[in-house]
DNA sequence: AGCGTGACGCAGG
DNA sequence: ACCTGCGCCACGC
């Protein structure tokens, strides 16, 4: 499953995971966004920060239920279950989604430049 | 040194 | 608004 990657030896991956550290509670962004900010351009950056939070490990302080897609829902992921867990935590934040499962990205999209 | 794995976004129809 | 196809990089064995 390729997890557990890097944890002593940081690369680009630690530099996904200290951006989505940065998302404040109560707030969503998104996988394009995260790139971004972790300095990943290119069209397939969101990808990357996907592979990334692929390979973090269960248990870590990362908020990584606070990173979604740009349709403001959860991707799916191989593993079913943990999708739902990222809907609660979500839900324990204050961030709600509609009956077909879409977060208001308007309405909870991380704005870092306004902090 | 090479292959498989893996949480997306955009353009086109 | 929905669905489909394509491009992409890092990490473990």
């Amino acid at each position: 499953m390729t997890t557990r990657a890097a944890a002593a030896g940081e690369g680009r991956n630690a530099r996904v995971w200290a951006v989505v550290s940065c998302i404040p509670r109560g707030r969503v962004a998104t996988y394009r966004q995260v790139a971004q900010l972790a300095g990943i351009e290119g069209p397939s950056g969101a990808r990357q920060v996907g592979y990334a939070l692929a390979a973090l490990d269960a248990g870590s302080e990362v908020p990584w239920h606070r990173v979604i897609n740009v349709r403001g829902e959860v991707s799916p992921r191989a593993r079913a279950g943990r999708e739902n867990e990222q809907y609660e935590r979500l839900a324990l934040e204050g961030v709600d989604c509609d009956a077909r499962g879409r977060i208001d990205l308007a309405r909870y999209e991380w704005d870092y430049g306004g902090a």
